[in-house]
DNA sequence: CTAAATGCAAAATTTTTGCAGTCCC
DNA sequence: GGGACTGCAAAAATTTTGCATTTAG
């Protein structure tokens, strides 16, 4: 499988570049802003603002769930993250803004990050092309994860 | 661009697809599944359950919107119709089950269905298949369509 | 006739907003 | 200090649920 895209060796570098993005955007570094954007970019698992709040709050125990949209929309808004596309009710987010595809299980909800570059490199169908401008193109694999897979086998035999 | 998918010469075969797979799966035929599953089938928009209640309305006045989310949700777990992907909090639904992949305009949140076969026969990299059992691969192209394009010129303008 | 489906109303869930106070620059 | 940002509370938007009634098979 694709290796991590943020070891924690390069999370200082990713919050420089956040931090040097929301000066030349007039955003104010405020504690809030720092923390959720960290919290994301250390996230693997694409949580929603709900998830973020959580975790955030044993830390920060004032934040309050309304401040956690607000930002996300906010840092949206400057492409600093980005709303994944999903079919369930909550919203779930991401910080990797490099180009990648994702795996979603229907079973436990798990959305993995994967690069497929020979995809990436691949031109559209020309009819596609007139239809406008096109900003990206991703691919999205449904199924079942190993661990589902695996649960599954069990309460069968049970 | 891709042709319509469900011309109104086949509406009437997927609508004797749809009675079948009711009756194979124990689902009563009612007026309100019947109207819902035709609106849907014809619409070529991927409308949100809000959006058909409204269409449905003129025509039956008393249909509730309840009984349209809790129909889709029935829908969906037979298979009848598919829940589309997006960023947006509405869900909006499909009833083309044939292999497919949408663009979607950013700006007026139109989405197109559009076929790509030489993609659907492409394998995926090795180290996806590991990840657990692939149920389905779908493109999903952002931009903005041309009408959208065109407007936002004639903004600039004045 | 009977279990399933619907409509109504009310609740639950998710997200947004107005406003007063707080904090970054 | 001033405008942007936050927390609180309340509202809006979207979806789900309980229950009495209706309906398909």
């Amino acid at each position: 499988m694709s290796e991590n895209f943020t070891p924690d060796s390069s999370l200082q570098q990713q919050m420089e570049t956040f931090e040097e993005t929301c000066r030349t955007a007039d955003l104010k570094l405020t504690h809030q802003r720092l923390e959720i954007y960290r919290e994301l970019a250390k996230a693997t698992d694409h949580p929603s603002a709900e998830m973020l709040h959580k975790r955030l709050q044993k830390t920060m125990p004032t934040l309050s769930l309304d401040t956690v949209y607000r930002t996300l929309t906010t840092f949206e808004q400057h492409h600093l993250v980005k709303k994944v596309q999903t079919v369930d009710s909550q919203a779930r987010f991401e910080a990797q803004m490099v180009q990648h595809h994702h795996l979603i299980c229907d079973s436990c909800k798990e959305i993995m990050d994967f690069h497929w570059n020979s995809f990436d490199s691949t031109p559209l169908p020309a009819d596609i092309r007139q239809w406008g401008t096109i900003r990206n193109k991703n691919v999205t694999i449904h199924g079942t994860c190993q661990k589902c897979q695996a649960l599954k086998k069990v309460k069968k035999r049970t």
